[in-house]
This record gives structure tokens, sequence and C-alpha cells, in this order.
RNA sequence: GGCGCGGUCGCCAAGUGGUAAGGCCGGGCUCUGCAAAAGCUCUAUCGGCGGUUCGAUUCCGCCCCGCGCCUCCA
């Protein structure tokens, strides 16, 4: 079964097969904007998009997939950050690109084939845009930057069906949409439009150094954001891709931008397939900066969490579904890795009946259902080990990105007298005093320590809350 | 106001027109001097009201509740 994903511009699942007649399956998808710690929601995206990465290699084989994800390394977040700290702005984005890349790898995700960055690639971004502008698709401005004439493309709005949003926008403004929004990044009032959309910013005092030379006519500045997609893809990928991917948010107006862009420079289809994955809430909201309810990495694993049991909370969930992040989803998550560890090791490395992992594969398939395939994974796990093949069950792993390797123990510092209060219960179990290890025991519990006894000697773990 | 998604066992979460996978927690058991670990095992009629149907959690309608997007956003 070939595997099946959701698209959100046919708003039916579609196969997931290659176009061109190479091969390859030509596979986008956008990356983070590198000015801070990326969060466990933009996570959920990056392994969403990782599965997607690890079922086309496990289908088509890992030379027929080309999968392109961009850094964002410049932008108004960009540029505040490196004026706030007084850096250069390539040293905030190499900082921070940097970090991500730890991150992604901590959570097991493949690293794309190419990662181009917006500002290695303003040469091609600066020709789309004249591109654009001798075709009559863009225009510009007093100002000097330029904007996409939406009016000059009869296919906006088809992916995010919000073609009368200009008619609508007052209807927002009514309802209170727009209370809290930050305004600071709104494009400049030189557009003819108000859905125009910056292609390129004309250079303001505030952007310091950044600046590059525009397009024919404009001034000095920079990118807008959606442009970097529409010329990465095309530089990488070619003119149409087979599949497009992103977060949600990214549904309008940034990926509707870049189908205007692309295909109005291009004059050819974007993209085939289009796939969102759902926001990671918390406490019932969207995990964002915007709100402070963010977990990043970092704080997780400062409290103990590893990151493949993040990794694994992740996959709990439908990725085309919200999904509700809780501490306690980690903890839940810890137990189930155990279990399929100690199932793997049970396995050694014996063979069995492929067939056995066919449900867990199809849910997958069936549009990355992956609470699905990790059921069907349990149902196995649950049963007699003998007859299942221990390769497949590593192939199912691999596609899940689970590595089932044992995390190192936390170093955790251990107070002298409790080692003390273990050495003595250790000699009185020996001796067979049982009053006194009892006692010992109780010790040390009351001390916030539970010591495990194995065979030949003890283990000792801070006590669970 | 527009567009979209969701409401299934204490928590998380699949799924199907014919009477509900799985994980966690909890209960019971086995093993172990105790404890832990490990293994085994038990627990739901699917937000509300109508409709279609031999039969609906699954299809349709209405209602209630929650979330997301509507130019910062994974």
């Amino acid at each position: 079964m070939a595997l099946q994903l959701y698209d959100s511009f046919s708003r039916s699942p579609k196969p997931l097969t290659p176009s061109h007649a190479d091969g390859v399956y030509r596979f986008y998808n956008c990356g983070p904007t590198v000015y801070s710690a990326a969060h466990l929601g933009n996570f959920r995206t990056f392994v969403v998009n990782d599965l997607i990465r690890r079922l086309l290699e496990l289908d088509l084989g890992a030379d027929k997939v080309r999968h392109v994800r961009n850094l964002t390394d410049v932008d108004d977040k960009t540029i505040r950050r490196a004026r706030e700290e007084g850096r250069s702005l390539t040293d905030v984005t190499a900082e921070w690109t940097a970090k991500f890349h730890a991150d992604c790898a901590s959570l097991g995700c493949l690293p794309p084939h190419i990662e181009p960055a917006a500002t290695t690639h303003i040469t091609e971004q600066v020709n789309m845009i004249e591109v654009l502008m001798q075709k009559g698709n863009a225009y510009r401005a007093a100002d000097g930057s330029v904007y996409f004439k939406v009016s000059s493309f009869d296919g906006y709005g088809a992916l995010s069906r919000v073609k009368e949003r200009k008619l609508r926008l007052g209807s927002a403004l009514e309802a209170g949409n727009t209370g809290t929004k930050d305004t600071t990044s709104v494009d400049s009032d030189e557009k003819e439009d108000g859905t125009d959309f910056a292609l390129w910013k004309a250079w303001k005092p505030e952007d310091g150094d950044v600046k590059w030379d525009g397009p024919n006519g404009a001034s000095a500045g920079r990118p807008g954001w959606h442009i970097e997609c529409s010329a990465m893809s095309k530089k990488h990928l070619g003119d149409t891709i087979d599949l497009h991917t992103g977060g949600v948010d990214l549904l309008f107006p940034h990926h509707e931008n870049e189908i205007a862009q692309s295909e109005c420079c291009n004059g050819t289809a974007f993209a085939h397939h289009w796939y969102h994955s759902e926001h990671l809430l918390v406490d019932g909201k969207k995990m964002s900066k915007s709100l402070g309810n963010l977990y990043t990495l970092d704080q997780l694993n400062e409290m103990g969490h590893t990151p493949m049991a993040l990794r694994y909370a992740l996959l709990v969930g439908h990725p085309r579904k919200q999904l509700n992040f809780t501490l306690e989803s980690l903890s839940s998550a810890v137990k189930a890795l155990t279990t399929l560890r100690n199932f793997r090791t049970a396995l050694g490395d014996q063979s069995g009946a492929l067939a056995s992992f066919a449900p867990v594969f199809s849910s997958l398939h069936d549009d990355l259902n992956t609470p699905g395939a990790l059921g069907a994974l349990f149902s196995l796990v649950n049963r007699d080990p003998s007859g299942i093949d221990a390769a497949t069950f590593d192939r199912v792993l691999f596609a899940l990105g689970l590595d089932l390797t044992p995390p190192e123990a936390p170093p955790v510092a251990i107070p002298a007298e409790v080692t003390a209060l273990a050495e003595k219960r250790w000699a009185a179990k020996q001796a067979k005093d049982w009053p006194a290890a009892d006692a010992l025991r109780a010790e040390i519990t009351s001390a916030g320590w539970t010591m495990k006894d194995r065979k030949d000697g003890y283990d000792l773990e801070p006590a669970k809350a």
C-alpha cells in the first residue's frame, strides 16, 4: 500500500507517488525561523515530517527521496533579536541554527537532504521578483518595496478558500479578533490593496546593516518572507514539486502566497500535494511564544524528560488532530518505551512471519495514523514474542524514528547519608536481619530515595513524586 | 462574521453501518524476605436531541461545548 496523505488542497487523501521521470520524490517542508529555541509545538511538525521522510525512504528507496527544508534566517524577528543583543544577524542565526540541528538530532529526525537558507538565496529571490514584476504580478511601491498584486492571480485563495477575505476583514475586526495582534511587522501602507503582500521590503533604519540590492527599480532591502520558499523550492526541486508541507498555521497566508508567486512566475503548477500538521496544545491552547505556554527541549530535558519520550508523546496523537500536551503524557511514554525495549530485547535476532506487522505499516501508510500504528504494535507486543520477526520490528522502529537504546540514567548526586543508609541496609540484608533492613529502607524512603535491590547489589533512585 | 477541526473508559487515543484497538493510571495475581523491576490479568456503548436504517458511536439535521486560522506563527 502506497503512503496516502491528506491533501489540504483537494481535501482528500492522495497517494504519494513521484511525478517526475527520474522517480525522485520532491518534498519541501517549511522550516524554522532561527532567532530563538524552537519549542515542542514546532518540533511536532518536524517530527511528523520526519515520519513522511522515513516512510518515503522505506517505500521508494533512500535515493529516491529529495527532502528540502529551509531556514528563515532574515525577517523582522531575527533582525530584532540581533539588534537587541548588539550582535550581527549572522551571529544570531548561526547560534540558533546550530541549536535547532542539535534538537532535531536528539529527537531522532533525519536531516533533510538540502537545507537552504534565505540569506544565501537572495539572488534567486530577486530574480523571481523581477520576473513577477515583468509579468505584471508585482509592483514597486512608493517606498521602494515590492508587493505581489493578489488580484493578478485568479487562483488566489484556492488552497485556503478565503477568496473574499478583503470583504470579510471588516467582520473580523468587528469580532475583535485583531486586538492582540502584533502590528509592528505588518506591511506598510504603500500597498495598492490590503491583501497584497510584500515580496521585497525596502530598508528601514532599524534594519541596521541588513540589506541587499533589490530587484530592478526597488530600493535596497530584504526579501519578504514568502518568496524564499518559492525561490528555494524552485532552485532545489524544480518548478513543480510533489509535496509541500508545514503546520496548519502556514496554510494561510504563507502557502497561499507561495502558490501565487510560484505559479505566476513559473507558469506551471507549484505543488501536487499539500499537507498540514495540526497544532500542539498546552492546557487546551496553542503552544506559542506569544502565549508563553511553551516548552523548549532544554526545559523538558532539565526536568529529566528524555528526547525519545518526547518523540513518543508527539507520536501518540494523530498528526492531523490537535494534541493537548501534558507532562503526564511523558511518563506514560517512558513506560511504553520500556515495554517496547524489553520486547525488542526478548526478540534477539530471531526471524519470523513478516505479515505480523502489516497492520502497523498500513496504519502508518493511511495518512500517518500513528496512534493506530502504535495500537497495532502493542497488540503484537502483548503476545508471545515467538514468531515475531526482529528485522521487521526494527523497520517499524525506523519508520517511527524510535531509538530504544536505554536512556542513560540522569546524573543525580546521591547524598552521602543516603549512601551510608543504603550500605547499612545492604549489610543487614546480607545478615538476613530483616527488621533492621526494613527500618533502614523506611529511613531511605523518608529521605526521598528508593532503594532497588538487585541480586548482586542495589540501585538508588530519587523517589517518584 | 468567514473558513476548518474536534468532543470515545479516571487520563491519552484509534476505529467501524452490525453491538468499541492500544498506551498510562487503578484493581487482582505471579515472582521476590520486604520494596522495586518484570510478567499475567480486569475495567467503556462512543457530547445532547431528532431523522434515515432491520440495525448508528459510525450517515443526515439541529443544538451544546472546545480548539485553530482569517496576513507574527509549526
